[in-house]
DNA sequence: GCTTGACTTAGAGCTTGCTCCAGGGGCTAT
DNA sequence: ATAGCCCCTGGAGCAAGCTCTAAGTCAAGC
């Protein structure tokens, strides 16, 4: 006898950090294919449709389009027979995100290294003004 | 007497991986205000410009915005004076590039664990179809 | 001298992902 | 029954960052 929460559209929009306007956008592209309305036509959004949005928030945040998250939702929708497709989509994108965790590792060290540069710089002047290098 | 080659647009959109279209949009932008021109309105780009631009992606690829990356190339052109200002901004954007890290070692680790559900799924069929979660 | 190809400009157009607006519905409290 | 609030829809608008087009210049090779 699990107790099920229910939420309207402006709850689930503080809970998820986003817009009502992106919510009703992304059920419009198909991101949300399973958010039922009561009586009155308004949405009802359960735990779990809270629990999906935070983890097409991490794919959308790592890089994968609106569409894409479209196409795997829709994999989702069609059951088990595509579990195999998702766990490979799922593999592809864990590699592009360890893949963009170190680019930006080594854009630290670019960094780094311009700091390095710019403190020499500021200890003994010799910058050419005009001349970012 | 250091040799110093010379490039067209052509050959730097080639090295930079940027689009032709793009080096002179950033150009016009600001963020490349010390390429020379030849008699016939040629631009003329050197080694250390091409340096530049990878920097410049670096920034853009940590989130930093075309007229924020403006902001800090006037601050270049400026020269010594605005060496302190250069540090602290890109102390801040190394920050954020380390949070940006943080927060996709997070995403690989939801991912592993929806990996984790769907193998767990592909094996004793217990799915309800229509219900991601 | 004509073609080819890479360069020039100004400015229009495109894509993505929201963001907002007008106009309206329905519950709840006074 | 009127106000206030949150909800609804369809569609327009917006910002960023390119991306492309039209029309033209220039230098080299045949």
């Amino acid at each position: 006898m699990s107790l099920r929460m229910q939420y309207t559209i402006g709850q689930v929009a503080e809970k998820s950090n986003l817009s009502i306007h992106t919510l009703r956008y992304y059920e419009k592209e198909g991101l949300l294919p399973f958010i039922k309305r009561n009586g009155s036509g308004i949405r009802i959004y359960e735990d779990e449709h809270i629990e999906w949005l935070k983890f097409i928030c991490c794919l959308r945040d790592t890089g994968m389009s609106i569409s894409q998250l479209k196409d795997f939702v829709e994999l989702t929708v069609q059951g088990d027979a595509t579990v195999e497709q998702r766990i490979q989509m799922l593999e592809l994108q864990k590699q592009t995100v360890q893949e963009q965790v170190n680019t930006l590792m080594s854009y630290i060290g670019m960094i780094d290294f311009k700091i390095g540069m710019y403190a020499g710089q500021a200890k003994d002047g010799r910058e050419s003004a005009g001349q970012p290098e």
